[in-house]
DNA sequence: CGACTGTATGTCATCGTTGACATTAAAACA
DNA sequence: TGTTTTAATGTCAACGATGACATACAGTCG
């Protein structure tokens, strides 16, 4: 039985693909002397290069990256970027960061999502490293990143975005998601709110906890020690974040001032403190579109800085994989554009 | 001269990576043997199978998808998407579409931008096709494409996305621009009126042009022909759109309704708005986050949509080079929330 | 003038994989 | 038992580019 062709079919095209024997063949040279001018290294006539050039120029040469990685070594110079969910603004941003750096050095992006389904993960960063990508930038989804281990040792680095990898070795960029809440909540306390609530959409569990965890430690420092009555961490297919503020404002002491924990729940908190007449002051995690026009104070950062980051990252382990793992992160900074500045009643 | 190696340093991996020859080696098979284990085809003893495969994982091996695609006659699963501009969101979420229907193929998307330089762009366009990309997504920025014919004729499927190419035969994937802006106005007119302006940031010359044509339609409908009065199109370095509207107001006989003709335009105008008094109805081109929370109507479409079809018109041009360029428009809708709907004064 | 230097070019092998074809051995059949 | 069939595996060449090495020829020098 003779073997089949690849599954995907492709019209043949007109005329096959000039290489670099074609081009030597029109030039009335070899195919080294043609690579030899592509290259533009060594020794050619400048009458061989002239006559080479134009021979390349009448077939449409293309030198054959494919051909030349292998050759290499199969080392490419293509990044892969693994999103587990495109749609979310912020991953763009970060890729923006990322493209950009990677250009700078010659190298390309490749963009991959597991659609936020942890099992897929593994699947996906599997099919990219078949491709000989020079390096893995991600962020982890799965609980698990320890299938990695063997190509991080076959020296391919590996660079976790927005969350620490888990069982692997790894360098990573986060964000100061701790710090980040924490200043938004002690500006909160400096005016006078001491029932303080916190809403937080589904979220990756390290940023969900961290920016928790700074919340805490705020109201903490202000002899505020009980603050799971004001907390609302919404499981998936659990309550809105609309419907969490609803539930609180019902409360018999509700909250003076809401954090929102990213900006899905930014955007539910805000639908629900537009439907009610609470002058409840308002900080949200994450910047977002006309943010600054209806005057709403966020903690921001810049994603594509932490992709920048990224990137410079994956870069130097490109050329030197020895060394610790770096952990870096990337600062907030409280924008105060008014609807956190409101003081306590 | 010793020929020098690729310019990009490398840390020699600690192991050398397995190849097909040393899964062999390992099983006591030839590497054609495991190559048939690895493709699943042809007959292999269920015993040498299991050997076989016991030997790939204790040797981490993967196969070589470069060496495999140049076997193949070059022919890659990547496909590459040129942005112009990564911060704008909305070319964000149209690589959302792409990614994920390019995925459901089995085909990865590169993505590369050409930072909004025109002379880049065939700079850009041409290294990614020295990758072998399989096709190739452009949002064109260049005033022309004709760089792209010979390509083109060797079998490269190209597809533009937002803008037609120009001088070069290709599908092209638009919004309906001018439906979208004469849908706003005719609902704007409807409401009584008639002092109707336009503000649009710079932006790219064919929806730019297209949806200024929508909006000189409708208005003409109505029997205003001297439009050019409420018209702000704005150069690059030009006023920003916020004090177009700032002019616009300070009128003799201000409009009593704006549509603005893009999504930057759109954040200029609010600001303005918010600052004045004076109670304008107002229509986005895109929407934005948040934009139903504050009642802003909009000409909304669907981003990732745009992406999905331009990557299904790529992927059927990959099995059909043949037959004449498809040019497809994706609908546009307008969304009352309130802003849009308020009556002329 | 012959040995030597250097420049311009060519030949060959190789990167890893896989079709085409060859070979081997066991099973099936007359 | 000898011949044919078939399954399992191996050998080889090729995809395109490029280092290592070889060759050819012009120019230089003692």
């Amino acid at each position: 039985m003779p073997e089949a062709p690849p599954a995907v079919g492709l019209a043949a095209p007109a005329q096959p693909r000039a290489t670099l024997a074609d081009v030597g063949r029109l030039a009335g040279v070899s195919a080294k002397t043609v690579s030899r001018v592509v290259l533009g290294s060594s020794s050619v006539t400048p009458e061989t290069r002239d006559r080479v050039l134009r021979a390349a120029r009448t077939l449409r040469f293309r030198p054959n990256h494919l051909a030349r990685d292998l050759r290499y070594g199969s080392v490419t110079n293509t990044v892969a970027f693994v999103i587990g969910d495109l749609t979310n603004p912020f991953y763009f941003a970060v890729a923006a960061g990322i493209e950009r750096e990677l250009a700078r050095h010659g190298l390309l992006m490749i963009l991959a999502s597991t659609d936020d389904e942890p099992e897929s993960e593994k699947r996906v960063v599997e099919a990219l490293l078949q491709q000989r990508v020079r390096a893995l930038l991600m962020v982890p989804i799965a609980s698990d990143q320890s299938y990695l281990e063997g190509e991080r040792q076959l020296g391919t680095p590996v660079v976790c975005i927005d969350r620490p990898a888990t069982n692997l070795i790894a360098d990573s960029v986060v964000l100061a998601n701790s710090d980040g809440t924490a200043e938004a909540v002690r500006a909160l306390i400096r005016l006078g709110h001491r029932r303080i609530a916190f809403v937080c959409s589904p979220a990756a569990l390290f940023t969900h906890q961290e920016r928790l965890r700074g919340y805490r430690q705020a109201l903490r420092e202000a002899g505020v020690t009980d603050t799971t009555r004001w907390e609302r961490l919404e499981e998936a297919g659990g309550a809105s974040a609309a419907d969490s503020v609803r539930d609180l404002l019902a409360m018999a002491d509700p909250p003076t001032a809401i954090v929102a924990g990213n900006n899905r729940a930014s955007s539910g908190v805000l639908h629900a403190l537009r439907e009610s007449a609470d002058d409840v002051a308002f900080i949200g995690f994450d910047d977002f579109e006309l943010a600054d026009a209806y005057g709403i104070s966020v903690v921001a950062y810049d994603p594509a800085e932490l992709g920048r980051t990224a990137a410079q990252l994956v870069v130097s382990r490109m050329d030197d994989l020895t060394g610790p793992p770096r952990h870096v992160e990337i600062p907030t900074r409280l924008i105060p554009r008014g609807s956190g500045e409101r003081g306590a009643p």
